[in-house]
DNA sequence: CGGTATCCACATGGATACTG
DNA sequence: CAGTATCCATGTGGATACCG
């Protein structure tokens, strides 16, 4: 693969140990799922996922604390609590179900009857893969690291041929 | 959100536990990240990570175990050992794109300087979203859980308008 | 070079009891 | 209902020494 290393773009500058120090860990993605499926109450999560008391706990709180979860009073009952998804919440969906069909395509004994689709026409969605700024989908082969200056140079000689 | 609980489509059965078996710990995604840009050697994990020596053995171990990478002689000396990715591994690129892409998002100070670029026109990748099968991009008010007999015969219904 | 073997500290996870 | 407190077992992680 063409790929080259992306030495410059060290892991100081790397957006992968930022979203792993919050979700790089068993149960953060499981209750994101559950989150995503309208769960909002302590005891459901509990119940679904059969977690502990103590983790689920200390977990809801690290989601609330890096905003990924927001944590108000109930809207019909004041004195209960509910989490719902913040916006960086909910734009973790798309790593979610990346990760879950891959779980789905290499997890052989998996068959899941339910299946995410398409309001409008009722088809499953696409695979979530990678593709160009237009829509056009990438291989490994096509991928290649560029520096932002090379990108910036590159547009504006593009421009510069449409003009 | 229109996305109805997907009670059936129950934890058993889905790819999210499967996937996090592997991949639901901090390191296993960086020792991936590293084996993109084309590390491939225990020593070099070592010192690009910085983590300890027995847990980087624990967990090449366990990747090869889940055949996301293979363990072989290496090319030009065969007293060395390689890692490479398999076609599993190389699959988990969208995955781990959306992970790194949501930590640059909303990581407030991070500024990579070498972005991910599609080779043919240079221009950095799209961002990962959730497409329909069509490539039409798609919110999460679009989303919907659907059964395997209902869109079976939803689209049954559409060949039989198209014919 | 690519590990194993140890040892230690701490985090994670489960079970249970208790609280407002 | 939504936790906290406590206890215990195991896992994770780092440091260091050693090995073929």
């Amino acid at each position: 693969m063409h790929m080259m290393k992306d030495t410059s773009c060290d892991l100081a500058q790397c957006g992968l140990p930022v979203a792993l120090e919050v979700m790089g860990e068993r149960w953060s993605f499981m209750i994101l799922r559950a989150a995503f499926n309208n769960v909002c109450h302590f005891e459901d999560f509990l119940t679904l996922l059969g977690i502990a008391r103590n983790i689920l706990s200390n977990r809801l709180a690290r989601l609330v604390d890096h905003g990924i979860l927001a944590r108000d009073p109930c809207a019909d009952d004041r004195r209960r609590v509910e989490y719902r998804l913040t916006a960086k919440g909910y734009d973790l969906l798309p790593a979610m179900l990346a990760l879950r069909q891959w779980g789905e395509k290499w997890g052989s004994t998996l068959c899941p009857d339910q299946v995410l689709c398409d309001e409008r026409d009722g088809q499953p969605i696409a695979p979530i893969l990678i593709r160009a700024h237009d829509g056009r989908l990438l291989g490994v082969q096509d991928l290649v690291w560029r520096s932002q200056s090379e990108i910036a140079a590159s547009r504006k000689a593009a421009e510069t041929q449409v003009a």
